[in-house]
DNA sequence: GTCTTTTCTTGAACTATTCAAAAGAAGCTA
DNA sequence: TAGCTTCTTTTGAATAGTTCAAGAAAAGAC
């Protein structure tokens, strides 16, 4: 009963040109359990990778195109293992929880602006901001 | 020759039921000059104000409704006054320069993801990166 | 003009993140 | 598998951006 991951947090490491470490191998797989985690989440569930190997292992990954960063106003920043799709973010105004949703309306119309003022687009990012239903229920418990 | 906004400062900052100060005033102006300005920023152009004071006044101006804050991901907060429609940000990653930009499809397609997750949705907010004509010519002189 | 309340200022504190250098491990080569 | 080189980890410190706190000053009501 390993992770769900597609493939061993080693196999992963190694594809992305990564040497397998220890500490790599631990944030991956803590991360594959706990899908949108900052560094200091991840320190929590690893207390014997210092919180720079965190830092260091997600910064590779990232770079190496394993993880995706995301970085909702408010909060720290956030890593993720879903990378291979375009998806964007509903996060709690309340408790800061994450969820996933795949967008919304199709992809063009979000992904296109009514004017582009000259730049050359890479990505459209949408982050919803909402109460979670735990949080709405405390707010306001009808 | 006033600023480019629709009422004095001191009126606005009177009508969304705050002391009307210097610093404020002061803040206020200088944004309507700079639409997308970080606390840092204001700062330098107002070296008579404290950097406290243009983030109390900001943070005032965010609460009372009169400014908009953005945090787009790896730059620090800016404000804007524009807070009346709904629209979202082009941002550079190269320079950071930030464009308004309205939402390509109206209001609501934008503000409905495809699952909710039991959320109860306020907001939808849309980033596009990529980069301007500047760096994009400086990236790849065709 | 006086009084009360809000705001400004100075200074310090704090969080999240990054930088730097020495010690240690990965993995290639023979 | 011993040795070598390169990449990683670790410890510790530094940094940027933002917030907190308390006394001094100003706004606006009476």
């Amino acid at each position: 009963m390993t992770a769900a991951v597609p493939v061993s947090a080693a196999d992963a490491i190694r594809a992305a040109g990564l040497r397998v470490t220890e500490p790599r191998r631990a944030v991956f797989t803590a991360l594959a359990g706990h899908p949108h985690a900052s560094a200091e989440d991840l320190h929590a569930q690893l207390p014997e990778v210092s919180l720079q190997s965190v830092y260091n292992a997600l910064g590779d990954f990232a770079t190496a195109g394993l993880v995706r960063r995301i970085e909702p106003a408010g909060h720290p920043m956030m890593f993720e293992l879903r990378v291979a799709d375009n998806h964007h973010h509903l996060v709690c105004t309340g408790c800061g929880a994450i969820e996933d949703v795949d967008c919304a309306v199709g992809h063009a119309p979000c992904l296109i602006p009514s004017e582009t003022h000259g730049y050359r687009l890479a990505t459209a990012e949408i982050t919803y901001w909402g109460l979670c239903a735990d949080c709405a229920q405390a707010a306001d418990p009808a």
